[in-house]
DNA sequence: TTGGAGTCAATAGG
DNA sequence: CCTATTGACTCCAA
């Protein structure tokens, strides 16, 4: 087996990656990922080439975010691996984001070039399997670790913490050393700002005055707020929040719709489906659809890739590159190419589950529809003609 | 300033 | 433990 003679050479853990969000946030001490030492970032991927994310972010070619997470989801199941190890080390996010991630990617063309970062963290990461082994092993560290610390305080309450790379400092001083406004919030768990959670009721009347406004002016977020008892500012996070992921929603059935009918990645339909979606109805009378309760939210059509059974064994020279142009690439770039058969996979393979379940979604677009009625509006300078009470 | 994109981190369920 | 949800926050562009 003639191995590709371009080996890769990751010795010198030397790439210097220059800083990055930097966690200035002066809201809440939490002791979260600090940027002092060395390696500003989780250090993600192994050495490699000198080539910094960002980087290779610019020279990647456009790639299956569906596909990748998909894959990573796989790998991560199959070796119990859990999300906020993977997102720690590998992508340098926490846990929650990371299930978010892998839940709803969002097509590569709407990704800004931040937003691409993760996916192609993911891609390099799963192109060698090895990686997944150093993973496992680093769980079973921190296992020990763990084990380790519970042992040699035994009985005591300590509120001890897992500490990864190398974070941890606040210990073994007695309790009295008072930093100057640092934690305190073990006597009152009030004064520690007790997240908003809005009551159903309430989410259901912010829902139907999206229907009727997606952009809402100020006065009438004002009025919302005060009708329903709740801060402006919980009432307009509530819609950037609602928007954000109404517009991801969509974005979804965008990628799903793509994968029903066997189109090539690279063709964007401009029009999916279609027929027949005159119906915008403004006002719908509710939404009982939702059980509140329970999502009833079921959208989930597993389209199993029938072509996804073997994959790379051991660290063995992937992308055998069979395409006869050959055009200039440089060592791991390779790797964002060589995405094995899981683009036409996922685009062909398909026999989806096409459900007429959709009529939540109908009022999506007409939500969405509206969104863009406002931006129109906007755009030839009016103004919104009128407010409503919801 | 407003809105979008990305995330964080608390928290609800398993 | 682990994952999914979601209000709030940061950054950035128009």
């Amino acid at each position: 087996a003639p191995e590709s003679p371009l080996s890769s050479a990751e010795e010198s853990v030397k790439s210097q990656q220059e800083e990055q969000m930097c966690r200035a946030s002066i809201q809440e001490p939490s002791e979260t990922s600090e940027s002092q030492p060395g390696t500003p970032l989780p250090l993600p991927l192994p050495g490699h080439s000198g080539l910094s994310i960002q980087e290779m972010v610019a020279m990647s070619p456009e790639l299956d975010t569906y596909a990748i997470t998909k894959k990573v989801k796989e790998v991560l199941t199959d070796n119990n691996l859990g999300q906020r190890l993977f997102g720690e080390s590998i992508l340098g996010l926490t846990q929650g984001s990371v299930s978010d991630l892998l839940a709803r990617p969002k097509p590569w063309h709407k990704l800004s070039l931040k937003g691409r970062e993760p996916f192609v963290r993911m891609q390099l990461w799963l192109s060698d399997p090895r990686n997944v082994e150093k993973l496992m092993d680093m769980k079973r560290m921190e296992k020990k670790a763990y084990m380790k610390r519970r042992h040699s305080s035994i009985g005591e309450s300590h509120s001890l913490e897992t500490g990864l790379s190398g974070s941890d400092l606040t210990q073994s001083s007695s309790p009295q050393n008072l930093s100057q406004q640092q934690q305190q919030q073990q006597q009152q768990p009030q004064l520690k700002k007790p997240r908003v959670v809005l009551a159903p009721e309430e989410k259901e009347a912010l829902k139907r005055a999206y229907q009727q406004k997606p952009y809402p002016s100020p006065k009438t977020i004002e009025e919302l707020a005060s009708q329903l008892n709740l801060k402006t500012s919980t009432v307009i996070n509530w819609f950037h929040n609602y928007r954000s992921r109404i517009r991801r929603e969509l974005f979804i059935e965008e990628i799903q719709a793509a994968a029903g009918e066997g189109g090539s990645p690279s063709a964007r339909p401009g029009k999916s489906g279609g027929e027949g979606d005159n119906s915008c109805d403004g006002t719908e009378s509710d939404s009982t659809a939702e059980g509140r309760p329970s999502g009833s939210e079921e959208r989930k059509c597993l389209l199993e890739s029938p072509s996804l059974s073997h994959r790379d064994e051991e660290g063995e020279a992937e992308f055998p590159s069979a395409s006869g142009s050959s055009r200039p690439r440089g060592g791991i770039i390779d790797s964002l190419f060589g995405i094995p058969e899981s683009v036409s996979a996922a685009t062909a393979a398909a026999p989806p589950c096409r459900n007429p379940k959709d009529s939540s979604l109908r009022k999506k677009k007409a939500a969405n529809l509206n969104n863009i009625i406002h931006r129109l509006e906007k755009a030839a300078n009016r103004d919104e003609p009128h407010e409503w009470e919801f």
